[in-house]
RNA sequence: GGCGCUAUCGUCUAGCCUGAUCUAGGACGUCACCCUCUCAAGGUGAAAACACGGGUUUAAAUCCCGUUAGCGCUACCA
């Protein structure tokens, strides 16, 4: 049966990258219908802490990406790397090595020209004679990486080893290690690396590349993973990309996974997201943006619901519901001088705002879209005037900006006290 | 430096294995037009790529070699 692992280390934030070969892992398990599982790599003492730890858990959990059986931590099988090392010295084919920091297991490694099968890059070839002996214990006992991932990987029975392509030039020494033991080396696949903008691979400088960034900017989960999964892989035909988890699992291949490294791009995921947003159930929807603000922007239930289904088309994540719509949650709009001023002094201008002030005044409410419209172009109609004439203004009083969405349906969130208010103080 | 990996529109990619169907397809982004109270959304259309040089072949984006560039490894980090 197939068995792959995550092999994450709790040394920092964990990042798309990181998220991209969990995912990778996961859909080529499921796919096969075999196992995933977890392994918390934290045998670096000095920068593993428990936070990261548990940054990685709850990713995970969101995202759906979680394990088959329980969660190995190398730190607890500490025994078990000392015990096949003691073997390795014990055949000479590893020996202690004392110097001022104390004393470490190296391997001696063997010198050979040779090649393994990788299942993306095919044929790559090596010559460990131009290896040094490598460290596998360290003198403070714990296990170094490339030991403790051998050796765990052989005794969780993984069948694939699904990683990062920076870790390709590593696979001969790990191999070299197998073959020590007399161990069958798993199936390696090397992903191509996930790259900034810039085309550099992913760090700290790229800005919020951590997964809780975007989790605070307010993507779904489904258009992050499925934005991910095109990222390094495609499917036959290349034409369709959205494609649901269920979809993914269906169609992943590892033959299929590109070479060459992918260039995050954001905009793309943005653009990803607002698909996702324009096409999940309207209850959905609801549902989802009330959870990304659980105290509704201080808002009534229903105002709520009017207002995010009105920017619904218009953000491309949630957190730019209070980008965009800021004059809704605001007491008082700020004008820009000069803008006010112009708008006040067009010709006539002020006779239009209080003809208008005085119509609106009569309607009950501004619950209904349509009577505010109707209401407004009747205005214009008597005042001999185009409605956009009115239409700018009332848009620039009610918001501060000359970009809104519809101005009769933002009438209708805002409400009429609202709306009567601003104008007024506006006009003064 | 040594060794390894990689190379299709600005970006993500399809095509490459099994050479002719590729005057290289799709998507994001960009630009134009339509719709329209502005902006989005939506619709229509446009510009935009086989890194370079040699081979092999009747024929190369596709196979081979080299060059260049980028990245990785070369730690008692992972």
């Amino acid at each position: 049966m197939v068995c792959v692992r995550f092999a994450p280390s709790p040394t920092g934030n964990l990042h798309i990258g990181g998220i991209r070969t969990a995912l990778f892992n996961f859909l080529y398990a499921r796919n096969q219908k075999g196992r995933f599982i977890l392994r918390i790599e934290d045998t670096d003492r000095e920068r593993s802490t428990p936070e990261f730890e548990n940054e990685i858990l709850e990713s995970l959990a969101w995202l759906g990406l979680e394990s088959d059986g329980e969660i190995w931590r190398q730190s607890q099988r500490l025994d078990i790397y000392r015990k096949h090392a003691a073997e390795l010295v014990e055949k000479g084919l590893a020996y202690d090595d004392k110097t001022g920091q104390g004393t470490a297991v190296r391997f001696r490694m063997p010198k050979q020209k040779a090649a393994f099968f990788d299942l993306i890059h095919d044929k790559v070839e090596f010559d460990t004679t131009l290896l040094d002996d490598l460290v596998i214990l360290k003198s403070d006992g714990y296990p170094t990486y490339h030991w403790a991932c051998v050796v765990d990987d052989h005794e969780m029975d993984i069948t694939h080893v699904i990683r990062g392509d920076d870790h390709i030039s590593n696979t001969p020494k790990q191999i070299c290690l197998y073959e020590a033991m007399g161990w069958k080396p798993p199936k390696f696949a090397h992903l191509p690396l996930i790259l900034g903008d810039d085309g550099t691979p992913l760090s700290k400088r790229h800005g919020a590349v951590a997964l809780a960034a975007f989790r605070k900017q307010g993507f779904l989960k489904e258009a992050l993973l499925n934005y991910l999964a095109l990222l390094g892989w495609g499917v036959a035909g290349g034409n369709e990309e959205i494609f649901s988890m269920a979809q993914l699992i269906e169609k992943f291949s590892l033959k299929r996974v590109n070479k060459s490294g992918a260039r995050f791009n954001l905009e793309k995921l943005e653009w990803l997201n607002s698909q996702y947003l324009k096409n999940i159930s309207e209850e959905d929807y609801l549902r989802r943006i009330g959870d990304f603000y659980p105290d509704r922007c201080g808002l009534r239930e229903a105002t709520w619901k009017k207002l995010v289904l009105l920017y619904r088309n218009r953000i491309k994540t949630f957190s730019g519901l209070t980008e965009q719509a800021s004059y809704c949650f605001q007491n008082q709009i700020q004008y820009d001088p000069a803008q006010q001023r112009a708008f006040l002094e067009t010709v006539n201008m002020c006779d239009y705002l209080n003809a208008w002030l005085k119509e609106s005044a009569e309607l009950e409410s501004f619950e209904d879209v349509g009577a505010i419209e109707q209401m407004t172009r009747l205005v214009c109609e008597k005042l001999g005037i185009e409605a956009k004439i009115l239409i700018h203004p009332l848009r620039y009083a009610l918001t501060g900006h000359s970009v809104s969405p519809g101005l009769f349906e933002l009438m209708s969130v805002m409400g009429k006290e609202t709306c009567l208010s601003r104008v007024q103080r506006f006009i003064l």
